[in-house]
DNA sequence: GGTGGAATTTGCTCTATCGCAAGCCCACCG
DNA sequence: CGGTGGGCTTGCGATAGAGCAAATTCCACC
């Protein structure tokens, strides 16, 4: 199990730069765990025991005000560090990570953190770097927030899907996940509705091809043209 | 200066837990600058030689769209780090930092970073958690953006703001730095104009008193019930 | 093969907030 | 001590997009 750990390991970016022996011992430590479908790999609020490496699968992550309004904060793909909350000096977990395909992860207590970091500094470069660009992801999130239309907001957002976790078919890009209207609403500070009404508009305009739960897109290229302009109609880009 | 920077250095949490030996071979690579109001600390796009603890002063970190479209980042108060674009994994800064009023900072070359985080995990951890506190900072901006209305995200900005660098006056707590309309409205994602009007409209209920790039809070505490408050006018708060 | 519920689509209305335009006021400069 | 420019206020449309309602489609499961 530790060689077939290794191997999975090998490109999962955090745990790079660690020689074969250091890795083993970090994976001593480490619990390999099935999140079926649907299921929570952790919940917002509760004691943040234990931080992961997702081996297989894609998860979810969402977090949820006081008054139930709800984000999704990002999605995490196979070969990322997540849950690290106690490492940012977080007691509890302030997101909820929900499996959205069959999922599996290792896992690490919380408590080993701090001796892991003091005897591997490379483990904490990576965790710092992995936290740094969630970082920059999210304070672009803020900016596109700011300065950008709905209709862009999504094209964003759907293209930095695909990117992450686009599968080439006939058609297009697949995004690889089942992700509903709702989902992609929540992603870019929107409604069901106008995320609805936006894909109606793209799937008539040979854009995107819907389903349920979802979305390929025909023509990435055009798409990413209208992420980029001011949602001219075309014609007087600047 | 050493010594003196030794017991400025006291509160800066991100060197807390460090001895005394420790803090003077950090602080030997360290040379202390001062940043006479409205220069620039680092600018977006440029290289990150350097990582940064502010000693005095404070500092607006703005990241600018290549449209030009701009929003405040956050503010920068003493005894924080700040800069640490390299240790991120980023060559160059992603923001621009400005002082708005006279500062001073201690600035290590970027490059002494992966020897210091060797040297001294307990400063990685540090910086771990700073860079994992501006994530949650900015995650919780994202879902206010989402879920609130301008005027309650303004009050919470407000409160946030009064919270990090807030003077008591008499007449409340004012932002202990020169602040404009605009200002507020790149960190609330809205206009100069609705920020004025809502200060304008809390200024006649006697909740804030403004003036030039000066606010004050009369009434934190009915401020925040604003902020809490889905907006109801009030008498039927659940 | 039928069926119930979730996901989606779509029309219509309503409004918070933007964008523009104009004028004001004060702090600082010469 | 008057001038001026930056910051602020305010009125008035215009509109993107939220909210509500209803119909439709599509699975997943019986």
């Amino acid at each position: 199990m530790a060689s077939l750990d290794r191997s999975i390991v090998a490109n999962v970016p955090v745990l790079a730069g660690l020689n074969a022996a250091d890795l083993d011992t970090i994976l001593r430590d480490a619990r390999s765990v099935r999140y079926p479908k649907d299921s929570s790999v952790f919940d917002q609020g509760a004691e943040a025991h234990s931080f992961f490496v997702l081996l297989h699968g894609h998860l979810r992550v969402e977090k949820t005000t006081p008054q139930g309004q709800q984000i999704v904060v990002r999605y995490v793909s196979a070969g990322e560090l997540f849950g690290v909350a106690q490492a940012m000096g977080l007691k509890t977990y302030p997101a909820t990570a929900i499996a959205v395909v069959d999922s599996v992860a290792l896992s690490w207590p919380s408590k080993a953190w701090p001796q892991l970091i003091g005897q591997f500094p490379a483990l904490a470069a990576g965790a710092l770097q992995t936290v740094g660009n969630r970082l920059q992801d999210t304070q672009a999130r803020v900016l596109e927030m700011s300065s950008e239309q709905v209709e862009q907001r999504v094209a964003h957002a759907l293209l930095r899907l695909a990117k992450q976790a686009g599968r080439k078919v006939e058609q297009g890009v697949e995004i690889d996940f089942p992700i509903s209207r709702q989902d992609v609403a929540e992603m870019t500070g929107t409604t069901l509705h106008t995320v609805s009404r936006i894909l109606s508009a793209w799937e008539q305009q040979g854009l995107v091809e819907g389903g349920r739960q979802r979305i390929v897109l025909r023509d990435p290229h055009r798409l990413f043209g209208l992420a980029e302009n001011h949602g001219k109609p075309d014609g007087e880009r600047r």
